[in-house]
DNA sequence: CGTTGAACCTGTTTGC
DNA sequence: TGCAAACAGGTTCAAC
């Protein structure tokens, strides 16, 4: 599911369900997505939620030093973050304890309300970790700007000189944090630059206009609660409305919003990658996948 | 400094 | 219809 719109989504659901609430006991089902899963088990019991943010397409629990009136045994004394990554397929949302836990539900946190906060990830791509500060920082440090707030000088000189291809630098976390495969293709089309182009093939003039519509992108992503490609839902179960509005992604053979010539795919950054071949002229030797046949199915 | 392909998993869609 | 292959929004690592 998850790209920057999608984690701001849910990081928005939990801000207002959880916050304030207390972790009162851990249940672990498969742990190996988890970095400490021991950790896990010893350090949150007892401890408050006192914040959520998100880092690029991190989300990040901030927890209470160890309870009021408690003997810090373990080192609680110092705040700690848990460290939510969804990867693919993860969810995390409060449920009624009573409700039936879906399959793969791998870590189920007992709230002091009652309510169980669970993470659900079928393909376990995600990642969880139970990290004081020092080691939060260290893993922080090796994310790259952030899309929303980075300048244009800064865009600029983190693609500009580099000879990678402009899709492989847009979804390299350590150059900018937070984009996908979805809203790489989005802001690429909009910008009417192909995938395949390197970054020091941008003009600067280009540089500022896909920065620009990335951002946009972002921005309007945000406000529809990102999209629902297949399975994500926000923290209320509810689908994003993003998807909608997608212009290149998953329109492989239909028309192009802006010229109407049949939108094609290809693997760049050996991702599936959309775009339109007008609009976005590739550079030498660059080969689309050939059409499959006619399918059907509404244009989305 | 780059790219490609494989790997990590499971579920769903597509193709013959 | 049915089964196998391909594919999926992420990241990492080895090999070149």
């Amino acid at each position: 599911m998850p790209e920057l719109p999608e984690v701001e989504t849910v990081a928005r659901g939990l801000r207002r369900t959880i916050l304030g609430r207390r972790i009162v006991s851990v249940t672990l089902g498969k742990t190996d997505f988890i970095d400490d899963p021991v950790a896990l088990e010893q350090h949150l019991p007892g401890r408050q939620i006192e914040a959520v943010d998100r880092y690029g397409k991190f989300m990040l629990l901030r927890l209470s030093a160890a309870g009021a009136g408690r003997i810090p045994a373990n080192g609680d004394a110092t705040p700690a973050s848990l460290l939510v990554h969804l990867g693919m397929t993860g969810q995390i949302a409060p449920h009624a304890a009573a409700e039936h836990r879906e399959k793969h539900t791998h870590v189920c946190m007992l709230l002091d309300d009652g309510r169980e906060l669970r993470y659900t990830d079928a393909r376990r791509f995600g990642r969880i970790a139970y990290l004081t500060e020092t080691p939060l920082a260290q893993e922080l440090l090796g994310l790259g700007a952030d899309p929303l707030e980075v300048s244009r000088e800064e865009f600029a000189s983190r693609i500009c000189g580099r000879r990678a291809r402009i899709k492989a630098l847009l979804l390299d976390q350590r150059v900018l944090r937070g984009v996908g495969n979805i809203y790489a293709d989005e802001s690429l089309w909009r910008a009417k630059v192909h995938p395949a182009r390197l970054g020091a093939q941008l003009s600067m003039q280009q540089a500022g206009t896909l920065r620009r519509v990335l951002q946009e992108i972002l921005e309007k992503a945000i406000v529809m609660r990102g999209s629902s490609i297949s399975d994500f839902l926000d923290a209320d179960g509810e689908p994003g409305d993003y998807q909608r509005r997608h212009r290149a992604y998953g329109r492989e053979g239909k028309a192009c919003h802006r010229c109407k010539s049949v939108i094609r795919r290809g693997i760049v950054a050996g991702r599936s990658s959309y775009f339109c071949p007008k609009c976005q002229r590739a550079p030498r030797g660059f080969a689309a996948l050939p059409l499959p046949k006619a399918k059907r199915k509404r244009d989305h």
